[in-house]
DNA sequence: CAAGCGTGGTG
DNA sequence: TCACCAAGCTT
């Protein structure tokens, strides 16, 4: 509706200005010491919904660990896990194993070059295929992320609800007209350390940005109001009780399902309170009634809850608040079965990829890692 | 398509 | 405590 048209003669005085800035004051990532489509794939499947200072760390260990798409590709997926313990979002590190077994199954262990075929790979959507594709291919392709939007919706002054999967054809045919056929790759990255410096969400600089004349929303005034979003539902709340229960010196641990949240993460067992209230507990003997009862569906479970701390350990991830009792109990090997848990010695604890929900778990039963 | 899927940082 | 943001993909 409002948006700003540029002609070629703007569109390569753009391309000019913005190269020449990436060429000074472009950042020195590790990811950026060559062009291997290996380097950039894993960097850009971290990078996803993450920050570039919390990425680097992992991504120089997972460097040394899996060195190749073909070590990756043999990894046991309790290390890719591990590797990836507190990044979130664990699917990634997931889809990107069976990507790499489909890399050497499929493709003879090369890489596609278009971003066409690159979105076939599993974990490997528009994004990423666009990334890949202009990084480590040089294909004039756009890259459309979170800074891609905000960037171009404030220069051109795009009101359309990023929000909508729809909305992501838009940007990439306004890119596709401004995209260098020379540089293509440092094109979408300059994009993306512009959104991240000088025009970022809150507290863009654009004053001093190498594009502000370019910038249609900071020179009306208006940026702030730009990119357009939609919000998102508040996290739904969740109880818990969780069970810590020792075995002699081991801990009872259990793995994840496979699907869904935390999937093949290890934590101890959580029982979720569907029909009970019990944020606020007011005393043991309520709370304990309520697990005990949770407890007799299963006649041949024999657990004895022992003590409990009333301070609840709270959580929340995108769209749920977790907020977890915590229980110590003692329990019989049909309780083990019960919970498909397996007895873990504390000095293996560490071994296991847990998630952040459940070392604050540890934290507040006082069990070191 | 809308919803599900983590974590850390900021105001 | 809360809302929102940060190099998205899958179902």
């Amino acid at each position: 509706m409002l948006t700003i048209e540029w002609d070629d003669v703007t569109i390569k005085d753009f391309q000019t200005t913005l190269l020449n800035w990436f060429d000074q004051e472009g950042r020195d990532l590790p990811w950026r010491h060559d062009h291997d489509p290996y380097h950039v794939w894993v960097s850009e499947i971290m990078l996803q919904q993450t920050q570039v200072q919390t990425v680097i760390p992992y991504y120089q260990r997972f460097m040394d660990w899996f060195p190749t798409v073909t070590a990756l590709a043999n990894a046991p997926e309790e290390r890719l896990l591990k590797a990836w313990q507190g990044l979130g979002y664990y699917s990634r590190v997931r889809n990107m194993q069976r990507c790499a077994r489909q890399l050497l199954a499929d493709y003879d262990g090369q890489w596609p070059q278009t971003a066409a075929e690159l979105t076939q790979l599993t974990g490997i959507g528009p994004y990423t295929a666009g990334a890949i594709a202009s990084i480590a291919f040089n294909q004039p392709v756009p890259a459309v992320d979170g800074n891609a939007y905000r960037v171009f919706s404030r220069l051109l002054k795009i009101d359309a609800d990023i929000a909508k999967p729809q909305t992501r054809k838009l940007f990439e045919q306004v890119i596709a007209r401004i995209i260098p056929r020379e540089r293509p790759g440092d094109f979408n990255q300059a994009i993306m350390d512009l959104g991240s410096s000088y025009m970022t969400a809150r507290q863009p600089d654009s004053a001093h940005s190498p594009v502000r004349r370019f910038n249609q929303a900071y020179l009306d005034g208006d940026e702030l109001q730009y990119p357009v979003k939609t919000k998102k539902p508040r996290p739904k709340p969740v109880a818990y009780v969780a069970v810590l229960a020792r075995m002699g010196e081991q801990w009872l641990m259990t793995q994840r399902p496979s699907n869904g949240m935390l999937a093949n993460l290890w934590t101890v067992p959580l029982i979720k309170l569907d029909d009970l209230d019990l944020e606020n507990p007011r005393d043991f003997d309520e709370l304990r009634a309520a697990i005990t009862a949770r407890f007799k569906h299963d006649s041949r479970l024999d657990v004895q809850v022992n003590q409990l701390d009333l301070r609840a350990v709270t959580h929340t991830f995108t769209h749920q608040k977790w907020t977890i009792q915590l229980v110590a109990a003692t329990v019989t090997p049909a309780d083990l079965a019960y919970f498909a848990g397996q007895s873990v010695a504390p000095s293996a604890l560490a071994q296991l990829p847990i998630p952040k929900v459940q070392a604050k778990i540890f934290d507040r039963a006082g069990i070191e890692l």
